[in-house]
DNA sequence: TTCCGTATGTAACTAAGTCACCGAGGCGGG
DNA sequence: CCCGCCTCGGTGACTTAGTTACATACGGAA
């Protein structure tokens, strides 16, 4: 079997001279991961820099009462910088990664890793951009979860994760979870936003009908 | 004037071999900056890498509202890596530093840093653990604004803030801009932790007089 | 069709944040 | 010394968010 020329997938990854990609070719391992899986997490580490070539990653914080919230996600096409420089400084790292989807990713060992540090500018600036996209997007979550009110929270959640559908498959449950509250605020919230008719609530699923209305809430107001 | 060898300061460079850090010393530029001062903030980037010899630098956020909150201090002996990484990979960041106390630093320039990280594995190790940590340090502030109760994260501010010491010099203001809370709330719950007799408030400090009860509070109970 | 697990509804209560205002203390200018 | 002002803290009434403890509704498997 040929090996598939994944490179192609990372546009910076294309500026890197020619037997760095090479290398990258040769030293990485192509894996793939069943959706649900914890790929990260207390007590267990990831050896190697992941790039994501299909699905997407959910990283994610639980607190002891069972609260969770989303971090963010790692989708195609990106790298789980961050994590991976956790575990190179190794602290201990209380956030867990799941595939939300089935996941393909290569994993570069972290000798590779390090030695294209040394030895790429491109590779340096391809991880060092992906770190800060990820620490600004923690930023907005920590202005979001200690300013923001619930409401425009998951106004804006909504929004984000419909995308250009009208359809949200997710319980209230999980909704909470996404926002980092409880089943019974996000409940109520939903039912407010279905009595103004800016959405209609199924079991199981959110349909937007309303999609300005949310955006104007989601926007601070 | 002979030039101070401040490298002395930072444990993980003496690892460094000897040309590298003559390089660092010869490249490198010691600054002062004023108490209050903004090191960096919206529309405000510094250009170069910091390394703290004295003082330190308050890293926070503020809320349209005029909210605050303190994200994490970069103390003497630290660098100020992510803020660093963010404007390598420059994304606008909404996070202000502020000289809490008159700073010295030193001052890498781009350039140079990015040599260093090219050939210096040691220097490498240091930047990501100094990244690590703060990062690492970021997942507790979103635990703790997402999940735990204000009194309980009071009574930890409280405790850290103090350090050795049993007085603290803060207005309520300025506890509830460590919090991400404000000032009302702040004032309540001092007055619950004074009518329990765990510290007696004074105008503009708070002395604590109950460690052992604080310290109760503040792991989670 | 019945049963059962999951999803959602609801009410009463506590915790946190908002709004509006008050009064006390400290400090500088006259 | 007194006045006025400004900062700091106190307070009450109200809104929003989270907690506790249930009840009910849906939908697939047996």
């Amino acid at each position: 079997m040929r090996k598939e020329d994944w490179t192609k997938a990372f546009p910076p990854l294309q500026q890197l001279p020619p037997e760095t990609v090479e290398r990258l070719r040769a030293g990485s391992l192509l894996v793939e991961l069943p959706e649900g899986s914890r790929i990260f997490g207390p007590g267990q580490a990831p050896e190697s820099f992941l790039l994501l070539l299909a699905g997407t990653i959910r990283v994610q914080q639980t607190s002891e009462s069972g609260r969770e919230i989303v971090l963010y996600r790692v989708h195609a096409g990106e790298s789980c910088a961050l994590t991976t420089a956790c575990l190179m400084g190794y602290e201990e790292y209380q956030a867990e990664g799941i595939a939300e989807t089935k996941v393909r990713a290569v994993a570069i060992p972290r000798l590779l890793f390090d030695d294209l540090i040394a030895t790429s500018r491109a590779f340096r600036q391809f991880v060092f951009t992906a770190f800060s996209r990820r620490v600004t997007n923690l930023f907005r979550v920590i202005e979001e979860v200690a300013f923001e009110r619930i409401d425009a929270r998951l106004a804006q959640k909504l929004l984000a994760l419909a995308g250009n559908n009208a359809q949200i498959v997710a319980t209230h449950q999980e909704l909470a979870n996404e926002l980092g509250s409880v089943r019974e605020v996000i409940s109520r919230q939903l039912n407010e936003f279905a009595r103004r008719g800016w959405i209609k609530s199924l079991r199981g699923t959110v349909e937007i009908t309303e999609k300005a209305a949310l955006s104007r809430l989601a926007q601070h107001s």
